[in-house]
DNA sequence: CGTTTGTTTGACCGATTGGTCAAATCGAGG
DNA sequence: CCTCGATTTGACCAATCGGTCAAACAAACG
Protein backbone atom coordinates (compact mmCIF):
# COMPACT_ATOMS: atom_id res chain seq x y z
CA UNK A 1 0.00 0.00 0.00
CA UNK A 2 1.44 3.14 -0.85
CA UNK A 3 0.63 6.21 1.06
CA UNK A 4 -0.34 8.62 -1.32
CA UNK A 5 0.57 12.17 -1.03
CA UNK A 6 -2.66 13.57 0.65
CA UNK A 7 -1.20 16.99 0.68
CA UNK A 8 0.17 19.25 -2.39
CA UNK A 9 1.70 18.56 -5.26
CA UNK A 10 4.56 16.43 -5.81
CA UNK A 11 3.36 15.31 -9.17
CA UNK A 12 6.80 14.27 -10.33
CA UNK A 13 6.96 11.72 -7.48
CA UNK A 14 3.61 9.77 -9.31
CA UNK A 15 3.51 7.33 -11.93
CA UNK A 16 1.36 8.46 -15.46
CA UNK A 17 -1.55 6.61 -13.64
CA UNK A 18 -1.79 7.84 -11.03
CA UNK A 19 -2.09 11.43 -12.39
CA UNK A 20 -4.99 10.39 -14.68
CA UNK A 21 -6.95 8.60 -12.08
CA UNK A 22 -6.47 11.43 -9.96
CA UNK A 23 -7.07 14.18 -13.07
CA UNK A 24 -10.21 11.98 -13.84
CA UNK A 25 -11.60 12.41 -10.09
CA UNK A 26 -11.32 16.22 -9.91
CA UNK A 27 -12.91 16.34 -13.22
CA UNK A 28 -15.69 14.42 -11.98
CA UNK A 29 -15.98 16.34 -8.50
CA UNK A 30 -15.95 19.67 -10.26
CA UNK A 31 -18.99 18.44 -12.44
CA UNK A 32 -20.70 16.87 -9.60
CA UNK A 33 -19.65 19.36 -6.63
CA UNK A 34 -20.82 22.22 -9.39
CA UNK A 35 -24.19 20.65 -10.04
CA UNK A 36 -24.75 20.05 -6.50
CA UNK A 37 -22.77 22.20 -3.94
CA UNK A 38 -21.18 20.65 -1.62
CA UNK A 39 -23.22 18.67 0.86
CA UNK A 40 -25.57 17.83 -2.05
CA UNK A 41 -22.85 15.74 -4.16
CA UNK A 42 -21.84 11.94 -3.31
CA UNK A 43 -18.75 10.04 -3.23
CA UNK A 44 -21.03 7.71 -5.29
CA UNK A 45 -22.02 9.84 -7.69
CA UNK A 46 -18.58 11.22 -8.44
CA UNK A 47 -17.13 7.45 -8.31
CA UNK A 48 -19.48 7.05 -11.19
CA UNK A 49 -18.33 10.14 -12.99
CA UNK A 50 -15.01 9.09 -12.71
CA UNK A 51 -15.39 5.72 -14.10
CA UNK A 52 -13.89 4.27 -10.53
CA UNK A 53 -15.58 2.37 -7.64
CA UNK A 54 -15.60 4.26 -4.40
CA UNK A 55 -12.89 2.57 -2.58
CA UNK A 56 -11.12 3.35 -5.62
CA UNK A 57 -11.33 6.55 -5.67
CA UNK A 58 -10.43 6.80 -1.71
CA UNK A 59 -7.46 4.94 -3.02
CA UNK A 60 -6.33 8.40 -4.18
CA UNK A 61 -8.26 10.96 -2.33
CA UNK A 62 -8.59 10.92 1.30
CA UNK A 63 -12.28 11.94 1.95
CA UNK A 64 -14.68 13.77 0.11
CA UNK A 65 -13.59 17.06 1.73
CA UNK A 66 -9.47 16.54 -0.35
CA UNK A 67 -11.31 16.67 -3.30
CA UNK A 68 -13.51 19.84 -2.73
CA UNK A 69 -10.40 21.49 -1.25
CA UNK A 70 -8.22 20.66 -4.13
CA UNK A 71 -10.57 22.08 -6.48
CA UNK A 72 -11.35 25.26 -4.52
CA UNK A 73 -7.66 26.12 -3.86
CA UNK A 74 -6.52 25.35 -7.44
CA UNK A 75 -10.04 28.04 -8.68
CA UNK A 76 -9.44 30.88 -6.75
CA UNK A 77 -6.10 31.68 -8.68
CA UNK A 78 -7.38 31.08 -11.79
CA UNK A 79 -10.11 33.60 -10.86
CA UNK A 80 -8.11 36.38 -9.72
CA UNK A 81 -5.75 36.05 -12.74
CA UNK A 82 -7.89 38.13 -15.08
CA UNK A 83 -7.96 40.98 -12.36
CA UNK A 84 -3.91 40.87 -11.54
CA UNK A 85 -3.39 41.18 -14.88
CA UNK A 86 -5.20 44.65 -15.72
CA UNK A 87 -2.16 46.81 -16.36
CA UNK A 88 -1.79 50.17 -14.50
CA UNK A 89 0.18 52.10 -16.82
CA UNK A 90 -2.39 50.32 -19.95
CA UNK A 91 -4.81 52.84 -21.91
CA UNK A 92 -7.50 53.03 -19.05
CA UNK A 93 -10.64 51.64 -21.28
CA UNK A 94 -8.95 49.33 -23.22
CA UNK A 95 -7.32 47.55 -19.97
CA UNK A 96 -10.58 47.00 -18.39
CA UNK A 97 -12.16 46.35 -21.13
CA UNK A 98 -10.01 43.82 -22.13
CA UNK A 99 -10.64 42.81 -18.09
CA UNK A 100 -13.93 42.45 -19.40
CA UNK A 101 -13.18 40.14 -22.08
CA UNK A 102 -11.48 38.14 -20.27
CA UNK A 103 -13.61 37.60 -17.56
CA UNK A 104 -16.56 36.20 -19.78
CA UNK A 105 -14.10 33.76 -21.67
CA UNK A 106 -13.79 32.62 -18.71
CA UNK A 107 -17.46 32.16 -17.75
CA UNK A 108 -17.23 30.68 -21.39
CA UNK A 109 -14.85 28.10 -21.07
CA UNK A 110 -14.92 27.22 -17.51
CA UNK A 111 -18.55 27.32 -16.15
CA UNK A 112 -17.83 24.49 -14.16
CA UNK A 113 -15.28 26.25 -11.95
CA UNK A 114 -17.45 29.42 -12.26
CA UNK A 115 -20.39 27.26 -10.76
CA UNK A 116 -18.60 25.87 -8.14
CA UNK A 117 -17.38 29.26 -6.87
CA UNK A 118 -20.63 30.54 -7.19
CA UNK A 119 -21.74 27.82 -5.18
CA UNK A 120 -19.27 27.57 -2.14
CA UNK A 121 -20.11 31.61 -1.92
CA UNK A 122 -23.91 31.09 -1.66
CA UNK A 123 -23.32 28.39 1.24
CA UNK A 124 -21.11 31.17 2.92
CA UNK A 125 -17.93 30.16 1.79
CA UNK A 126 -17.48 28.55 4.64
CA UNK A 127 -14.47 26.75 2.77
CA UNK A 128 -12.83 29.83 1.46
CA UNK A 129 -13.67 32.87 3.39
CA UNK A 130 -10.10 33.51 4.62
CA UNK A 131 -9.08 34.05 1.23
CA UNK A 132 -11.88 36.09 0.64
CA UNK A 133 -10.97 38.66 2.90
CA UNK A 134 -7.08 38.37 3.00
CA UNK A 135 -6.00 37.81 -1.02
CA UNK A 136 -9.17 38.79 -3.27
CA UNK A 137 -10.07 41.73 -0.52
CA UNK A 138 -6.16 43.03 -1.15
CA UNK A 139 -6.44 42.53 -4.91
CA UNK A 140 -9.39 44.25 -5.24
CA UNK A 141 -8.29 46.91 -3.19
CA UNK A 142 -4.79 47.36 -5.41
CA UNK A 143 -7.14 47.93 -8.08
CA UNK A 144 -9.60 50.18 -7.27
CA UNK A 145 -6.61 52.76 -5.96
CA UNK A 146 -5.81 51.97 -10.21
CA UNK A 147 -9.36 52.65 -11.24
CA UNK A 148 -9.41 55.56 -8.86
CA UNK A 149 -6.05 57.46 -10.00
CA UNK A 150 -7.78 56.86 -13.94
CA UNK A 151 -10.60 58.88 -13.05
CA UNK A 152 -9.05 61.47 -10.98
CA UNK A 153 -6.64 62.40 -13.67
CA UNK A 154 -9.95 62.18 -15.97
CA UNK A 155 -8.75 59.56 -18.18
CA UNK A 156 -12.11 57.50 -17.54
CA UNK A 157 -15.44 58.65 -16.63
CA UNK A 158 -16.17 58.77 -12.55
CA UNK A 159 -17.55 55.44 -11.39
CA UNK A 160 -17.14 53.22 -7.77
CA UNK A 161 -14.18 52.10 -7.94
CA UNK A 162 -14.61 48.55 -6.06
CA UNK A 163 -18.47 48.58 -7.37
CA UNK A 164 -17.35 48.65 -11.45
CA UNK A 165 -15.38 45.36 -10.61
CA UNK A 166 -18.43 43.70 -8.94
CA UNK A 167 -20.51 44.75 -12.05
CA UNK A 168 -17.80 42.89 -14.09
CA UNK A 169 -18.35 39.65 -12.30
CA UNK A 170 -21.96 40.05 -11.87
CA UNK A 171 -22.12 40.63 -15.29
CA UNK A 172 -19.74 37.99 -16.98
CA UNK A 173 -20.74 35.38 -14.34
CA UNK A 174 -24.37 35.58 -15.27
CA UNK A 175 -23.80 33.73 -18.39
CA UNK A 176 -21.80 30.66 -16.73
CA UNK A 177 -23.85 30.43 -13.39
CA UNK A 178 -27.99 31.10 -15.31
CA UNK A 179 -26.83 29.75 -18.27
CA UNK A 180 -29.95 27.34 -17.92
CA UNK A 181 -31.65 30.53 -17.40
CA UNK A 182 -30.18 32.64 -20.55
CA UNK A 183 -30.89 29.39 -22.70
CA UNK A 184 -34.95 29.13 -22.05
CA UNK A 185 -35.27 32.66 -23.01
CA UNK A 186 -32.98 32.90 -25.77
CA UNK A 187 -33.39 29.29 -27.33
CA UNK A 188 -30.53 27.43 -28.54
CA UNK A 189 -28.11 29.44 -29.72
CA UNK A 190 -24.46 30.53 -28.67
CA UNK A 191 -25.38 33.84 -26.51
CA UNK A 192 -21.64 34.34 -25.91
CA UNK A 193 -20.99 36.84 -29.34
CA UNK A 194 -24.05 39.07 -28.51
CA UNK A 195 -23.21 38.86 -24.47
CA UNK A 196 -19.93 40.10 -25.79
CA UNK A 197 -20.75 42.58 -27.71
CA UNK A 198 -23.27 44.27 -25.27
CA UNK A 199 -20.65 43.70 -22.49
CA UNK A 200 -18.69 46.10 -24.62
CA UNK A 201 -21.28 48.46 -25.32
CA UNK A 202 -21.75 48.54 -21.70
CA UNK A 203 -18.68 49.13 -20.53
CA UNK A 204 -17.51 51.73 -23.35
CA UNK A 205 -20.75 54.06 -22.36
CA UNK A 206 -19.89 53.48 -18.80
CA UNK A 207 -16.08 54.70 -18.74
CA UNK A 208 -15.87 56.74 -21.44
CA UNK A 209 -15.09 59.94 -20.08
CA UNK B 1 -56.00 13.12 12.05
CA UNK B 2 -57.09 15.58 9.66
CA UNK B 3 -55.30 15.05 6.08
CA UNK B 4 -54.12 18.71 5.60
CA UNK B 5 -54.37 20.49 2.19
CA UNK B 6 -51.43 18.35 -0.24
CA UNK B 7 -52.40 20.95 -2.72
CA UNK B 8 -53.12 24.29 -3.22
CA UNK B 9 -54.04 27.39 -1.33
CA UNK B 10 -57.20 27.10 0.87
CA UNK B 11 -56.34 29.66 3.33
CA UNK B 12 -59.28 29.95 4.56
CA UNK B 13 -60.10 26.56 5.62
CA UNK B 14 -57.20 26.58 7.81
CA UNK B 15 -57.22 26.96 11.53
CA UNK B 16 -54.64 29.84 13.03
CA UNK B 17 -52.10 27.14 14.08
CA UNK B 18 -52.19 25.43 11.16
CA UNK B 19 -51.54 28.92 9.03
CA UNK B 20 -48.69 29.46 11.65
CA UNK B 21 -46.84 26.20 12.22
CA UNK B 22 -46.98 25.83 7.83
CA UNK B 23 -45.30 29.52 7.54
CA UNK B 24 -42.70 28.49 9.87
CA UNK B 25 -41.96 25.70 8.08
CA UNK B 26 -41.66 27.68 5.18
CA UNK B 27 -39.37 30.01 6.48
CA UNK B 28 -37.50 27.70 8.11
CA UNK B 29 -37.40 25.76 4.52
CA UNK B 30 -36.41 28.86 3.01
CA UNK B 31 -33.54 29.52 4.90
CA UNK B 32 -32.10 26.13 4.91
CA UNK B 33 -32.58 25.75 1.27
CA UNK B 34 -31.45 29.11 0.48
CA UNK B 35 -27.90 28.08 1.81
CA UNK B 36 -27.71 24.12 1.19
CA UNK B 37 -29.60 23.97 -2.18
CA UNK B 38 -32.21 20.81 -2.34
CA UNK B 39 -30.04 17.82 -2.14
CA UNK B 40 -27.56 19.46 0.38
CA UNK B 41 -30.57 20.36 2.92
CA UNK B 42 -32.00 17.85 5.25
CA UNK B 43 -35.38 17.44 7.18
CA UNK B 44 -33.74 17.90 10.20
CA UNK B 45 -32.11 21.02 9.97
CA UNK B 46 -35.74 22.58 8.95
CA UNK B 47 -37.54 21.01 11.53
CA UNK B 48 -34.68 22.55 13.66
CA UNK B 49 -35.24 25.72 12.46
CA UNK B 50 -39.08 25.92 12.39
CA UNK B 51 -38.64 24.94 16.13
CA UNK B 52 -40.80 21.42 15.21
CA UNK B 53 -40.10 17.92 15.78
CA UNK B 54 -39.15 16.16 12.17
CA UNK B 55 -42.30 13.92 12.35
CA UNK B 56 -44.41 17.03 13.27
CA UNK B 57 -43.19 18.80 10.33
CA UNK B 58 -44.23 15.94 7.90
CA UNK B 59 -47.63 16.54 9.61
CA UNK B 60 -48.25 19.45 7.71
CA UNK B 61 -46.08 19.17 4.66
CA UNK B 62 -46.09 15.44 2.84
CA UNK B 63 -42.53 15.59 1.98
CA UNK B 64 -39.34 17.57 1.71
CA UNK B 65 -40.03 18.27 -1.91
CA UNK B 66 -44.13 19.59 -1.50
CA UNK B 67 -41.87 22.13 1.33
CA UNK B 68 -39.13 23.18 -1.92
CA UNK B 69 -42.11 23.07 -4.14
CA UNK B 70 -44.09 25.58 -2.88
CA UNK B 71 -41.18 27.84 -1.69
CA UNK B 72 -40.52 27.96 -5.76
CA UNK B 73 -43.75 28.51 -7.28
CA UNK B 74 -44.90 31.67 -4.71
CA UNK B 75 -41.13 32.66 -5.73
CA UNK B 76 -41.27 33.32 -9.62
CA UNK B 77 -44.40 35.68 -9.05
CA UNK B 78 -42.40 37.87 -6.94
CA UNK B 79 -39.62 37.90 -9.07
CA UNK B 80 -41.12 38.83 -12.22
CA UNK B 81 -43.78 41.49 -11.03
CA UNK B 82 -40.96 44.22 -11.04
CA UNK B 83 -40.72 43.75 -14.92
CA UNK B 84 -43.93 43.20 -15.41
CA UNK B 85 -44.65 46.54 -13.50
CA UNK B 86 -42.37 48.15 -16.31
CA UNK B 87 -44.87 50.78 -18.05
CA UNK B 88 -44.59 50.94 -21.52
CA UNK B 89 -46.17 54.13 -21.61
CA UNK B 90 -43.97 55.90 -19.65
CA UNK B 91 -41.16 57.76 -19.63
CA UNK B 92 -38.46 54.97 -20.93
CA UNK B 93 -35.19 55.92 -18.94
CA UNK B 94 -37.36 56.58 -15.83
CA UNK B 95 -39.10 52.98 -16.18
CA UNK B 96 -35.56 50.85 -16.99
CA UNK B 97 -34.42 53.13 -13.55
CA UNK B 98 -37.33 52.12 -11.43
CA UNK B 99 -37.04 48.43 -12.90
CA UNK B 100 -33.60 48.28 -11.46
CA UNK B 101 -34.57 49.79 -8.47
CA UNK B 102 -37.04 47.52 -7.83
CA UNK B 103 -35.19 44.58 -8.70
CA UNK B 104 -32.07 46.03 -6.13
CA UNK B 105 -35.03 46.51 -3.01
CA UNK B 106 -35.99 42.84 -3.87
CA UNK B 107 -32.52 41.61 -3.55
CA UNK B 108 -31.92 43.77 -0.29
CA UNK B 109 -34.82 42.93 1.46
CA UNK B 110 -35.45 39.42 0.51
CA UNK B 111 -31.95 37.71 0.13
CA UNK B 112 -32.61 34.16 0.65
CA UNK B 113 -35.58 34.22 -1.91
CA UNK B 114 -32.57 35.27 -4.01
CA UNK B 115 -30.39 32.44 -3.14
CA UNK B 116 -33.07 29.79 -3.30
CA UNK B 117 -33.40 30.84 -7.35
CA UNK B 118 -29.81 31.37 -7.67
CA UNK B 119 -29.62 27.55 -6.36
CA UNK B 120 -32.31 25.88 -8.29
CA UNK B 121 -30.52 27.98 -11.51
CA UNK B 122 -27.28 26.17 -10.71
CA UNK B 123 -28.88 22.78 -9.99
CA UNK B 124 -30.18 23.13 -14.10
CA UNK B 125 -33.82 24.46 -12.86
CA UNK B 126 -34.95 20.44 -12.60
CA UNK B 127 -38.43 21.99 -11.05
CA UNK B 128 -38.98 25.33 -13.04
CA UNK B 129 -37.20 25.09 -16.49
CA UNK B 130 -40.78 24.72 -17.73
CA UNK B 131 -41.67 28.18 -15.93
CA UNK B 132 -38.27 29.51 -17.18
CA UNK B 133 -39.51 28.72 -20.36
CA UNK B 134 -42.87 29.34 -20.87
CA UNK B 135 -43.87 32.56 -18.52
CA UNK B 136 -40.91 33.86 -18.32
CA UNK B 137 -39.25 33.40 -21.67
CA UNK B 138 -42.48 35.28 -23.10
CA UNK B 139 -42.41 38.14 -20.48
CA UNK B 140 -38.86 38.88 -21.40
CA UNK B 141 -39.53 38.57 -25.02
CA UNK B 142 -42.78 40.95 -24.86
CA UNK B 143 -40.41 43.56 -22.38
CA UNK B 144 -37.72 43.30 -25.15
CA UNK B 145 -40.14 44.79 -28.01
CA UNK B 146 -41.51 47.33 -25.52
CA UNK B 147 -37.42 47.82 -25.22
CA UNK B 148 -36.83 47.97 -28.85
CA UNK B 149 -39.68 50.09 -29.77
CA UNK B 150 -38.04 52.67 -27.27
CA UNK B 151 -34.83 52.66 -29.04
CA UNK B 152 -36.44 52.77 -32.82
CA UNK B 153 -38.10 56.14 -31.03
CA UNK B 154 -34.52 57.41 -30.59
CA UNK B 155 -36.08 57.49 -26.83
CA UNK B 156 -33.26 55.46 -25.43
CA UNK B 157 -29.97 54.72 -26.84
CA UNK B 158 -29.64 51.35 -28.68
CA UNK B 159 -28.83 48.49 -26.82
CA UNK B 160 -29.76 44.50 -26.77
CA UNK B 161 -32.74 44.49 -25.16
CA UNK B 162 -32.68 41.03 -23.90
CA UNK B 163 -29.32 41.26 -22.76
CA UNK B 164 -30.14 44.82 -21.22
CA UNK B 165 -32.97 42.52 -19.24
CA UNK B 166 -29.80 40.10 -18.63
CA UNK B 167 -27.56 42.89 -16.90
CA UNK B 168 -30.30 44.09 -14.52
CA UNK B 169 -30.77 40.57 -13.37
CA UNK B 170 -27.28 40.01 -13.16
CA UNK B 171 -26.06 43.55 -11.44
CA UNK B 172 -28.71 43.42 -8.81
CA UNK B 173 -29.04 39.44 -7.93
CA UNK B 174 -25.17 39.81 -7.31
CA UNK B 175 -25.69 42.00 -4.49
CA UNK B 176 -27.46 39.08 -2.83
CA UNK B 177 -26.12 36.16 -3.94
CA UNK B 178 -22.73 37.22 -3.21
CA UNK B 179 -23.23 39.21 -0.79
CA UNK B 180 -20.03 37.16 1.28
CA UNK B 181 -18.06 38.07 -0.82
CA UNK B 182 -19.35 42.24 -1.67
CA UNK B 183 -18.93 42.11 2.32
CA UNK B 184 -15.58 40.34 2.60
CA UNK B 185 -14.18 42.95 0.11
CA UNK B 186 -16.08 46.21 1.59
CA UNK B 187 -16.02 45.13 4.99
CA UNK B 188 -18.97 45.30 7.41
CA UNK B 189 -20.94 48.01 6.21
CA UNK B 190 -24.68 48.22 4.38
CA UNK B 191 -23.39 47.84 0.66
CA UNK B 192 -26.31 49.12 -0.55
CA UNK B 193 -26.48 52.88 -0.87
CA UNK B 194 -23.30 52.45 -3.02
CA UNK B 195 -24.62 50.16 -5.03
CA UNK B 196 -27.98 52.12 -5.67
CA UNK B 197 -25.99 54.85 -6.87
CA UNK B 198 -23.53 53.07 -8.87
CA UNK B 199 -26.33 50.91 -10.99
CA UNK B 200 -28.21 54.64 -11.86
CA UNK B 201 -25.15 56.11 -12.71
CA UNK B 202 -24.30 52.86 -14.66
CA UNK B 203 -27.42 52.41 -16.54
CA UNK B 204 -28.12 56.19 -16.64
CA UNK B 205 -24.75 56.32 -19.02
CA UNK B 206 -26.06 53.13 -20.56
CA UNK B 207 -29.33 53.85 -21.46
CA UNK B 208 -29.49 58.38 -22.39
CA UNK B 209 -29.75 58.86 -25.78
C1' DC C 1 9.03 -17.51 -12.21
C1' DG C 2 8.50 -15.54 -7.82
C1' DT C 3 8.26 -11.59 -5.18
C1' DT C 4 7.29 -7.07 -4.26
C1' DT C 5 4.89 -3.00 -4.95
C1' DG C 6 0.94 -0.62 -6.66
C1' DT C 7 -4.05 -0.92 -7.76
C1' DT C 8 -8.87 -2.48 -7.48
C1' DT C 9 -12.84 -4.31 -5.36
C1' DG C 10 -16.68 -6.73 -2.48
C1' DA C 11 -18.19 -6.79 1.86
C1' DC C 12 -19.03 -4.22 5.51
C1' DC C 13 -19.67 -0.31 9.28
C1' DG C 14 -21.85 3.32 11.93
C1' DA C 15 -24.22 7.58 11.03
C1' DT C 16 -27.59 10.09 8.66
C1' DT C 17 -31.19 10.42 5.36
C1' DG C 18 -36.43 10.92 4.15
C1' DG C 19 -40.37 9.07 5.82
C1' DT C 20 -44.00 6.01 8.73
C1' DC C 21 -46.90 4.80 12.57
C1' DA C 22 -49.16 4.01 16.76
C1' DA C 23 -49.58 6.00 20.83
C1' DA C 24 -49.68 10.04 23.67
C1' DT C 25 -51.14 14.74 24.41
C1' DC C 26 -53.73 18.87 23.73
C1' DG C 27 -57.86 21.86 23.31
C1' DA C 28 -62.41 23.25 22.33
C1' DG C 29 -67.47 22.08 22.74
C1' DG C 30 -70.98 19.93 25.00
C1' DC D 1 -65.63 16.65 33.38
C1' DC D 2 -65.87 14.05 29.09
C1' DT D 3 -65.31 13.44 24.41
C1' DC D 4 -63.55 13.85 19.94
C1' DG D 5 -60.76 15.65 16.62
C1' DA D 6 -56.31 18.16 16.07
C1' DT D 7 -51.61 18.07 17.17
C1' DT D 8 -47.22 16.18 18.78
C1' DT D 9 -43.83 12.77 19.59
C1' DG D 10 -40.74 8.51 20.43
C1' DA D 11 -39.64 4.56 18.25
C1' DC D 12 -38.72 2.72 14.22
C1' DC D 13 -37.63 1.57 9.00
C1' DA D 14 -35.24 0.99 4.61
C1' DA D 15 -32.07 3.47 1.86
C1' DT D 16 -28.11 6.08 1.36
C1' DC D 17 -24.25 8.49 3.22
C1' DG D 18 -18.87 8.82 3.91
C1' DG D 19 -15.47 5.81 4.91
C1' DT D 20 -12.71 1.19 6.22
C1' DC D 21 -10.51 -3.17 5.42
C1' DA D 22 -8.79 -7.41 4.02
C1' DA D 23 -8.32 -9.85 0.21
C1' DA D 24 -7.79 -10.15 -4.76
C1' DC D 25 -5.58 -8.58 -8.77
C1' DA D 26 -1.96 -6.35 -11.86
C1' DA D 27 2.74 -4.83 -13.02
C1' DA D 28 7.36 -4.32 -12.61
C1' DC D 29 11.62 -6.44 -11.88
C1' DG D 30 15.24 -9.36 -10.67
Amino acid sequence: MTDINAGQEPEQTMTRIQREKREAILEAGLTVFSQEGFRGATLDRIAAEAGLSKPNLLYYYPSKEAIHEELLTGLLHTWLDPLKAVNPNGEPVDELLAYVHRKLALARDFPRESRLFANEILQGAPRILPALEGELRELVEDRAAVIQRWIDEGRIAPVDPVHLIFSVWALTQHYADFDVQVHAVLGAGDPFPRAEAHLETLFRRLLTP
